[in-house]
DNA sequence: ACGCTGGGTAAGGGTAATCAAATATC
DNA sequence: TGATATTTGATTACCCTTACCCAGCG
């Protein structure tokens, strides 16, 4: 507990472990803390630089959580034997200032860098160490690496530049600057002391790299877009004159020095352009395979000097070859396949059995291994780019999806198929399942500021979210429809899924007490679904009641099951009916193709196929009911197909907690959702593969 | 003189977005 | 068969790391 005095233009804070806080006449905060006391909080090792954050809390200590406010600051030796050591608090001086000002009392600790771990996401020994070193040589780099550090490379994620962006923002705030680009440009060395090691505060990557990332996003010479005709002339001008000056020639551009430096690299004199030829590319072969020692045949995808493949092949740049290379030849010549659907299927697949957590994760070498239509594990990391591409929110979606959250949250990735193509793929934040009070009926609930996990475009789209929560004991796949898709169905859509059983109904307004909710359905109790046999079937009586028929369409329904398999099949083929229909399909695989002949044998098939005497959705739905809602309704794989007493509305019912959000990003009223529960204990389960199709 | 700090530069491997040509589909 | 949509190849603006350099300072 410490109190407060507050002078003209210095506040002093005593704090129990007798830190005191000053604040200078800039404004900045500063900590002076004798170095014996830090050492009772501070076992490290005294040859470690003291890392050290505080932490303000209020009175009642609320410990650590997100309405505490936290601060990072660096706590720097004044000098090797000064038994103390300062500290900027930049970042945290509104936080400070504000209590300071309510004369509250502020409680001050001090953070062994083990500490940091619970109060900073990414708050560790390593972060901290890394941050703040420049890694001037190749004997820094080292020196960490022995030590074990390790620090992020790449490309920069969404969340590292927001943490980048505070930090900068909280930085100028604490020194009344409003444009960075004053500390950044016009600041001398002195006077920017300590801003670029006080903004790397949070981010696990080496100053220089920050550094870099800063001037490169205030620096209105970059991002001047493309080069116009008058530019490149002028540019080959300023070449001959200046040479390698990128920054004269920049300056004389209007362009930062790496821009025109990168444009010249791609100006050749000798360059052709537009389609290779075959003796172009006979040569790039052959250079590339001598320059890396490597035959022909063999695939090579690292090691290349493209710099010194360029020089040799002579009509192409560096980039060219490359991109040739990568993309094309190299796969050409090692007698590659072409890519498939099946492919891009597998794709989705292998990546999401990684289980990672970040896609820079993702070791594309060893994705791309042995896959004969995998042309070069660069072509396939910008495969899975186009694939993610496709998804219209892929930028505001994460991801992975933690799954250390409770047992109600689950993990998902969500395939979006159009008109039967396997359009888009991306793996989405947690889902909340609540249970509803009836047994094996759940809501699901979306994250609040996330948007439905569904992508509704401007064609009919079913998005489809395979649950991969382990903890979870019933998995859940959810799917929707915008009410557009039913009403114009006049495109097939199919949905493909990891279960063992996919039933689908819909459920009209009526029946529904409140159209902001969507429903869950799960009946554990229905037939049980052995996974280990290979098709299996799911029974057709066990499909809805009175009631179930009543809401689903006229059209079959089906069921496939596969539990063989671990992919996707391909496309679909679904005819278009009115209203909703469940449906098998097969297309890939002689298997398929023979399940496709048991379809009515539901003892034996791998297909359920029912047909049902029901409304079409047309007839259930009308433009004033468009916020009616279709709920398609799952059976575990080892559970049985709920009866229609269970997925009575009423009973499933009063649900206000789950769906808003989900509307409300999508007027387009009713959405179909649906559920597969995957069976808890079944690794099995998770090669099912179950097509759906809705129209 | 030397090591450290805090930059700074050039080179080049790489990514992601866009454009255009080729091909498929309606 | 022609229009349109989709796919694929090529291009390019921009990003990031590596390796090296340098001035100022204690």
């Amino acid at each position: 507990m410490s109190t407060v005095e507050e002078e003209s233009d210095t506040v002093t804070v005593e704090t129990v472990n007798s830190v005191t806080l000053t604040q200078d006449t800039e404004g900045n905060l500063i900590l002076h803390c004798p170095q014996n006391e830090a050492d009772e909080v501070d076992s490290e090792d005294s040859t470690e630089p003291p890392h050290k954050r505080l932490c303000l809390s209020s009175e009642d200590d609320q410990s650590i959580d997100d309405s505490t406010p936290c601060i990072s600051v660096v706590a720097v030796p004044i000098s090797e034997n000064e038994q103390s050591f300062e500290v900027t608090m930049t970042a945290t001086t509104e936080v400070a200032d504000d209590e300071i000002n309510e004369g509250t009392v502020t409680q001050i600790q001090i953070l062994q860098n083990e500490q940091l771990d619970e109060i900073s996401p990414l708050g560790s020994e390593e972060v901290s160490a890394v941050s703040q070193a420049w890694f001037t040589t190749k004997e820094d780099k080292d020196s960490l690496t022995n030590k074990g550090h390790k620090w992020k490379q790449g490309m920069w994620s969404k969340e590292e530049i927001d943490i980048l962006m505070s930090n900068i923002e909280r930085y100028l705030k604490a020194r009344g600057i409003k444009d960075a680009t004053e500390i950044i440009f016009e600041m001398s060395k002195d006077e920017r002391k300590d801003f670029y090691r006080t903004i790397a505060w949070g981010l696990n990557r080496p100053l220089f790299a920050v550094y870099r990332r800063v001037l490169r996003m205030y620096d209105d010479r970059n991002h001047v877009g493309k080069y116009t005709p008058e530019e490149i002339e002028k540019l080959k001008e300023l070449r001959i004159k200046h040479g390698n000056d990128w920054a004269t020639i920049g300056a004389a551009l209007g362009r930062s020095a790496s821009s025109v430096k990168d444009r010249c690299r791609l100006m050749k004199d000798t360059c052709n352009t537009g389609k290779w030829t075959e003796e172009e590319e006979k040569r790039l072969a052959e250079v590339v395979h001598e320059l890396t020692s490597t035959e022909p045949g063999d695939i090579v995808t690292q090691g290349v000097s493209w710099a010194a493949v360029a020089e040799r092949v002579g009509t192409r740049s560096e980039k060219q070859c490359r991109s040739k290379w990568l993309n094309y030849l190299n796969w050409k010549q090692s007698g590659g396949t072409e890519w498939t659907k099946e492919d891009e299927i597998n794709l989705i697949l292998r990546i999401a059995e990684l289980e990672v957590s970040d896609e820079n994760e993702i070791n594309w070498d060893l994705l791309a291994e042995g896959w004969s239509s995998v042309r070069s594990p660069q072509w396939l990391r910008s495969k899975w780019w186009t694939i993610k591409r496709q998804i219209a929110n892929h930028k505001d979606v994460s991801f992975p999806a933690s799954t250390d959250s409770p047992a109600a949250a689950v993990d998902s990735e969500t395939i979006t198929l159009n008109s039967g193509t396997l359009q888009t793929f991306e793996i989405l934040p947690s889902f909340h399942l609540q249970p509803t009070g009836t047994p094996g009926t759940y809501l699901l609930q979306t994250s609040s500021n996330q948007g439905l996990p569904l992508t509704l475009t401007t064609s009919p789209t079913v998005t489809l979210t395979a649950a991969a929560a382990p903890a979870s004991p019933e998995q859940i796949i959810v799917h929707a429809l915008s009410p557009e898709h039913l009403l114009n169905a006049s495109d097939n859509v199919t949905v493909q899924c990891h279960t063992p059983s996919v039933i689908i109904r819909t459920v009209a307004t009526d029946d529904i007490s409140s159209v902001t909710q969507a429903e869950l359905t799960v009946d554990s109790h229905i037939q049980s679904t052995d996974l280990t046999d290979p098709p299996t079937t799911l029974e057709a009586n066990t499909f809805p009641d009175e009631i179930h028929q009543s809401k689903l369409s006229d059209e079959e329904q089906s069921a496939y099951i596969d539990d063989e398999s671990t992919k996707f099949s391909g496309r679909n083929s679904t005819e278009l009916i009115d209203g909703v229909m469940v449906r098998t399909e097969e297309e890939i695989s002689d298997t398929d193709l023979k399940r496709e002949e048991d379809s009515h044998s539901n003892l034996t098939g791998a297909y359920v196929t029912e047909d049902l005497d029901s409304p079409t959705i047309e007839e259930q739905v009308d433009q004033s009911a468009i916020d009616d809602e279709t709920v398609l309704i799952v059976p575990s794989p080892h559970g049985f197909i709920q009866t229609s007493d269970d997925i009575d509305n009423e009973s499933a019912l009063p649900l206000t907690t789950l769906a808003d959000p989900i509307l409300q990003h999508h007027e387009e009223g009713s959405h179909i959702i649906g559920s597969c529960l995957d069976s808890p204990d079944s690794e099995d389960s998770k090669d099912v593969e179950d097509l759906v199709s809705c129209h």
